[in-house]
DNA sequence: GCAGAACGTTCCTTTAGGGAACTATGGTGG
DNA sequence: CCACCATAGTTCCCTAAAGGAACGTTCTGC
């Protein structure tokens, strides 16, 4: 499909897509978080060609968000397991989950809880601002350019 | 490329990325969030084919994300804009750039900043426990089947 | 009435995803 | 020893999606 590389630009979102972005990655990550790590399990659970699995996988790992485990040697077996930046990663999907059971999970409610362990309530992420600690959403915030903005 | 349709599965990820998932449609809304609203605006900021904006544009008005709105009637002309779907959409965008900062920015920092309103500083989001206001990170919660969890 | 701007649409080429068959390695049971 | 199974990919062909350039349309302004 010839598609663009998003890698190049100076923009973190463009870069995070170059690295998550394709199809089926962050169903993949999220299959590594609840313990699917292994290629037949996520091939299976997810439907997704195997062909593209290996692809991803490969692609994953070279970015240093997953790790290929060997956890057997004789027959040699391999799992996938997150880094931490992979584990960062998956902050992205607690959110992806927030906005898709707010606006496409309907009346059957959302597929999935989560409860945090600090307080043992089921609940959900709620972006906050690091300074100050109220919430941050987009329309809380001026854009500035950086640092690191080229052009 | 017959993709698999993502919409169908009781996964919030999945039905999340049915929405945005597809390749530029997170740059197309970034373009919309900092007011590059028009089409020919994004088509050269982006770099994108003029074919797949028109498309990725018309999937996002039908999904609600945005709305396509008249700026001039005579000739006539079009902006879109985000809508109340659309704006929490970007809370999603902030969590990227705030992992493509840390992981993909390098030694010439970000390429944007954020001021937060409330508070007046340079800051980033950070996510939060919507029942206790403590950091809630993805290992910092159990994942328990929901009412919406069909099989 | 010709150029130019804004917003698409059409056509062709290239490449990526789907899906099934095949390979490789090393058990396990008889 | 041989058939059979499990895991983890690899290879092949087909289809569909992305890139890119040219074209179309509707209006304004000179």
């Amino acid at each position: 499909m010839q598609r663009t590389q998003f890698g190049d630009m100076a923009c973190s979102i463009a870069r995070t897509l170059d690295v998550i972005g394709e199809p089926w990655s962050p169903l993949i990550l999220r299959d590594v978080y609840v313990g699917m790590t292994r290629f037949e399990q996520m091939q299976q659970d997810l439907g997704i060609s195997r062909k593209v699995l290996t692809e991803r996988l490969k692609w994953l790992v070279e970015q240093g968000v997953l790790e290929r485990r060997e956890y057997s040697s004789r027959p040699p077996r391999f799992e996938y397991v997150l880094t931490a930046k992979g584990t960062e990663l998956c902050d992205l999907l607690m959110v992806m989950v927030r906005w898709g059971d707010r606006w496409t999970a309907g009346a059957a409610g959302p597929p999935v809880l989560y409860r945090h362990h600090a307080c043992g309530q089921i609940a959900h992420v709620e972006p906050r601002c690091s300074a100050c600690g109220e919430p941050m959403h987009a329309t809380d915030i001026d854009v500035l350019p950086g640092p690191g903005l080229s052009g």
